[in-house]
DNA sequence: CCCTGATTCGC
DNA sequence: GCGAATCAGG
């Protein structure tokens, strides 16, 4: 289905009342993804909603070309690790999330897994630890301790391949960490 | 990982 | 004009 002059009045109206365009789309529905909408969005010239005081300026980092397919090389390292005893604590925890204008509030009820790191976990034996010249391309490089002190050292236990940082750390980098800043 | 908008470019 | 793929960032 196309732009009908009824979408695209909807579309107008949803954005400027600050919607997402993954939110735009769900509402539009028929298969419209959020690019669809961005696209729509810029066509239409209409991409600055509310601009506070502070004009975001346009910041363009970097003009960029075209980027089209890339090859990855891979070097290959190997490197032995080992995990801590962790602990697994079940939960169940009840999340609400407002999608769309219509204010529809879905409240989900999801059993998560909790990893809660006994403060030992965070300990690695010496003979263990990883130094800043003992990273590689497959070592966790989440640091460890005081950078300024001679005891810092890194994880140093395997990271996925194109990570940098092993499962546990992974998700403690960046964790949707409840962001309510307002 | 989840998500956001911005941009490019083949269609 | 359209929007997937991609990029950059939170």
């Amino acid at each position: 289905m196309g732009w009908t002059e009824e979408r695209v009045e909807l579309l107008k109206k949803l954005w400027m009342e600050g919607l997402s365009a993954s939110q735009i789309a769900a509402e539009l529905g028929d298969g419209v993804t959020r690019n669809a909408v961005i696209g729509k969005v810029h066509r239409l010239k209409l991409s600055a909603r509310a601009k506070p005081a502070t004009t975001a300026p346009r910041a363009r980092t970097t003009a960029r070309p075209a980027p089209r397919r890339v090859a990855s090389p891979s070097v290959g390292v190997s490197h032995s690790g080992g995990m801590g005893g962790g602990m697994i604590k079940r939960q169940t925890v009840v999340r609400t999330q407002v999608v769309g204008a219509t204010a529809l509030a879905v409240t989900e009820e999801m059993e998560v897994e909790a990893y809660v790191a006994p403060a030992a976990e965070l300990f690695i034996p010496e003979s263990e630890r990883v130094g800043l010249l003992g990273l590689n391309e497959h070592t966790c490089k989440w640091p460890i301790g005081d950078p300024l002190t001679p005891d810092f050292y890194f994880c140093g236990r395997e990271s996925e391949e194109g990570h940098p940082y092993c499962n546990f750390h992974s998700r403690r980098a960046y964790h949707q960490v409840e962001k309510r800043k307002r």
